[in-house]
DNA sequence: CTATTCACG
DNA sequence: ACGTACGTGAATAGT
């Protein structure tokens, strides 16, 4: 039987320093609640327990009984930062649920309820333990009193003897050190010049501070002078120092007495914080609950030809396991069955009606085991999810249960069923049930059959030029070794830093959290200093093409079909791209000839070509459009080079005497428009002062009006609204833009400006994929789309149609949507991709 | 598991 | 005065 105090606000603030800064996906900040609500969790499951009683004191903003006696009490005190004061309420919230009393007294200080309450244990013959993160209440330790000095990462121990080890009195005797001591940091004086080494001997010899002012005569010297000088002080100190016993809170223990566990508030107000893992590790999933006996769903195992039998009648919402077990919630029953050849008619014949997490995932699982097709897909609940909210990060039926039901642990099936009609419903005659229905979802099985078909790729090629780049390497490496005297590890950045920056003497201004930055951009500049740099931008490109693309890549290939199958990932992006993965097909090398070399080891296969074709400029157009910025558009209608005619007009010089600086830095512009530019990063891109940079810009509004008009109208609705939307209704929120930081609005306010953009022109190759697809399988079966990347299409074609083919990639792609400019693209054939390319 | 770096649009 | 372009994925080193 014991009682256990937490002193809230030394915890919080204890927390808010020890963890890294920690934000939602929302950017509110949860460092301070997520290291509060451990260091409670780990002492309310201390050996020391179970605690009757429990409760916490937090302190309020009111002037208390100290500020009254002294004026100047904790004035040197800033307020509270203001992430932190964001997440005080959260922590008493957090704290209520898990079952303290939450206290708060005006007039008094969180100190003060400490006291009062170990007297209160003391006075009902309790142990009491209390929580703090400062030292303020050693002076209530007793030996029924026992203080814990909690931080993140460890906790000491406060008892009688601990206390009088390290500071050589009682506990309660430190009040009185305290008294002439002072305390700095809650601006209480002391006495001038005595410190604590000082105060405690005093105090150790004369007892308290009675005593030391009765035997003031007994000490000597300038120590004499001060505490005769400060002794009014002192005993203000001492007064100020005091833990006050007596808050007027309840006496009665009972108060006190730990409640049960709020888990659904404790739960929810973890959900809001993201504090998944917490959910876990505090067994609020409603499995671990045994109070709540949850719509858990129990399955009747039926045959196949069962559950075909209901599913004949009503649509079904499916899911499946790695062991082969398949879930469907038809009607109000639910059936379980094994996943075996029986049953695949519910996937294979149309006329049944499945809805699924996910189609593209589920094709995959069904093709691969069985070669069967999936063609009565009905809703795809992930596609659904992603075109309500792209901004939620991983899309999975635990997270949607959560957030929907409140639970993480509901059967998947049960999730489909209960989710697919209240998710539809909310994007119900909305563009987004357009986008959802006429888009996401007939593109997921465009993208089954390019992950399926993949992209050939030369196995021999890529270990011979992996050969290649190794010996490369090598070279570097030798001669960087040579060079610096010894041999270290080049791919550490740290041991590189340590090389360039302390060896050799080089500076550079920028670091990064851990060290010195060695990144191309600060390396580039100390280039002409230092012969050892070059070869380091060497090494780094080769190593890199070797590991991640000549090593990486061969590992990827499907060796029934020499192929590589990347994984499209329809539901990641937060502007409607799409993503690739294992292996990226997105970033292959491009921009340097060694790199570029890498695409010479995807072609196609025998008797075929690739067809490559990208847009030119799409995002510029999308932007002219949307802006419907006159000039932009003549511009674009022109036909002519976009990056020289910007130069021409915001530069104010003819067409035909635009330098290649010149037009780089139009083009610079051009970029950074779409991105939401700042006249720093311009300048920093281009490499010219701030003041041009800026003046640039200004030339730039100067010539298109309205698209400045519009990305500030942009900017402004999202402020209003909390979302911007693509030309088809895509959405993403944006709540950045009502966040405090300054810096967290100013990158909402780029993303507000960049977003339609970017989310457009994703639209809009979605749309062209889609009828790629389609027109390919009509005209050209054997043609096949195999890569997206971004802004171009690849396609895998008969020779003999290459051309055909180029024309119907061209038409597709120019006409799947009507702007103001025209939209065009740039078409190459080749064997391989390499060739593929102009 | 995070930080750094670098590949792409 | 301050911090700075948008969207991604993979390899590596080191805690």
């Amino acid at each position: 039987m014991s009682m256990i105090v937490f002193d809230g606000n030394s915890i919080l603030n204890r927390a808010f320093y020890g963890v890294k800064p920690l934000t939602t996906k929302d950017g509110l900040p949860t460092n301070a609640v997520f290291g509060f609500v451990n260091i409670l969790q780990k002492f309310l499951s201390a050996e020391e327990g179970p605690f009757t009683y429990a409760a916490i004191a937090f302190d309020l903003h009111e002037p208390t009984f100290r500020h009254k006696a002294y004026d100047g009490y904790k004035a040197t005190r800033s307020g509270m930062p203001e992430d932190l004061a964001a997440q005080l309420q959260s922590a008493k919230d957090a704290a209520r649920y898990m079952g303290l009393k939450v206290l708060e007294k005006g007039g008094y200080e969180a100190d003060d309820i400490l006291g009062t309450l170990s007297r209160i244990a003391e006075e009902n013959d309790e142990r009491c333990y209390i929580v703090t993160g400062d030292r303020d209440s050693f002076q209530l330790v007793t030996n029924k009193t026992t203080v814990f000095l909690a931080s993140t990462n460890e906790t000491k121990v406060y008892t009688p003897s601990r206390i009088r080890e390290e500071y050589g009195v009682d506990p309660i005797r430190l009040i009185d050190v305290k008294a002439l001591m002072g305390d700095s940091s809650d601006n209480i004086p002391g006495v001038k010049g005595v410190g604590q080494k000082t105060a405690q001997k005093l105090i150790a010899d004369y007892y308290d501070l009675n005593g030391v002012y009765e035997n003031l005569d007994k000490v000597k010297g300038s120590l004499h002078d001060k505490l005769e000088n400060d002794k009014e002080m002192a005993y203000l100190s001492r007064q100020l120092g005091e833990i006050c016993k007596t808050v007027p809170i309840s006496d009665n223990i009972e108060e006190y007495t730990r409640n049960a566990v709020m888990r659904e508030e404790l739960k929810s107000l973890f959900v809001k914080l993201e504090f998944l893992k917490l959910i876990e590790r505090f067994g609020l999933d409603d499995e671990a609950d045994p109070t709540k006996e949850t719509e858990r769903v129990e399955y009747e195992t039926v045959t196949a030809s069962e559950l075909l039998e209901a599913a004949k009648k009503d649509e079904a919402f499916v899911s499946y396991d790695e062991n082969m077990w398949l879930y469907a919630a038809v009607g109000d029953n639910y059936y379980t069955c094994t996943l075996d050849e029986d049953v695949l008619p519910l996937f294979e014949d149309d006329s049944y009606k499945v809805t699924v997490m996910s189609y593209k995932d589920t094709a995959h699982f069904l093709y691969e085991n069985y070669k069967a097709a999936f063609n009565s897909i009905t809703d795809d609940l992930s596609l659904i999810a992603y075109v309500l909210s792209p901004n939620e990060g991983g899309i999975t039926p635990e997270k949607l249960a959560l957030t929907y039901l409140g639970s993480s642990n509901a059967d998947e099936s049960y999730v489909l069923k209960k989710l697919r009609d209240t998710l539809l419903d909310e994007i119900k005659d909305t563009p987004r049930e357009k986008l959802y229905r006429e888009l996401e979802l007939p593109l997921s099985k465009v993208l089954f059959d390019m992950e399926i078909t993949g992209f050939l790729a030369d196995e021999e090629g890529l270990k011979r030029y992996s050969g290649e780049l190794m010996e490369g390497i090598n070279e570097y490496e030798q001669l960087i070794y040579g060079m610096v005297g010894h041999t270290f590890n080049i791919n550490s950045p740290k041991q590189l830093g340590t090389v360039l920056f302390e060896e050799m003497g080089l500076r550079s201004r920028k670091k990064t959290k851990t060290g010195y930055s060695t990144d191309v951009e600060t390396l580039e500049e100390l280039a002409d200093q230092c012969p050892l740099i070059p070869l380091v931008l060497g090494y780094r490109q080769l190593a890199k093409l070797k590991s991640t693309y000549a090593d990486g890549l061969r590992e990827c290939i499907d060796k029934r079909d020499g192929r590589i199958h990347t994984t499209f990932k329809q539901t990641l992006t937060m502007t409607g791209r799409l993503s690739s993965v294992e292996p990226n097909l997105q970033n292959i090398p491009v921009r340097t000839e060694a790199g570029r070399e890498l695409r010479r080891f995807f072609a196609a296969k025998d008797g075929y070509v690739l067809v490559d074709c990208d847009y030119s400029q799409i995002e510029l157009r999308v932007l002219a459009h949307i802006s419907g910025d006159e000039t932009l558009i003549d511009a674009f209608n022109t036909g002519k080079d976009i990056h020289s005619i910007t130069a021409s007009q915001v530069f104010g010089v003819p067409e035909d005497m635009v330098t290649s600086t010149l037009r780089k830095r139009a083009k610079a512009v051009n970029f950074g428009i779409v991105y939401g530019i700042s006249d720093y990063s311009l300048s920093r891109d281009i490499g010219v002062t701030k003041r041009e940079a800026a003046e640039y810009i200004e030339g730039y509004f100067k010539t298109y009006p309205k698209v400045k008009e519009y990305l500030d109208k942009t900017v402004e609705e999202a402020r209003e609204s909390g979302f911007v939307s693509t030309m088809f209704g895509r959405r993403r929120s944006l709540p950045e833009l009502r966040n405090s930081k300054k810096t967290i609005v100013a990158f909402g306010e780029r993303v507000a400006k960049n977003t339609p953009i970017q989310g457009t022109a994703a639209d809009i190759i979605k749309y062209a994929m889609l009828g790629v697809h389609r027109a390919l399988k009509e005209k050209f079966p054997s043609s096949k789309l195999i890569l997206q990347v971004h802004d171009e299409l690849l396609v895998e074609c008969p020779e003999q149609d290459a051309e055909k083919v180029a024309e119907l990639l061209r038409t597709e792609m120019e006409n799947c949507t009507k702007l103001l400019v025209p939209l065009t693209v740039d078409v190459a054939v080749g064997k391989t991709w390499y060739d593929a390319k102009e």
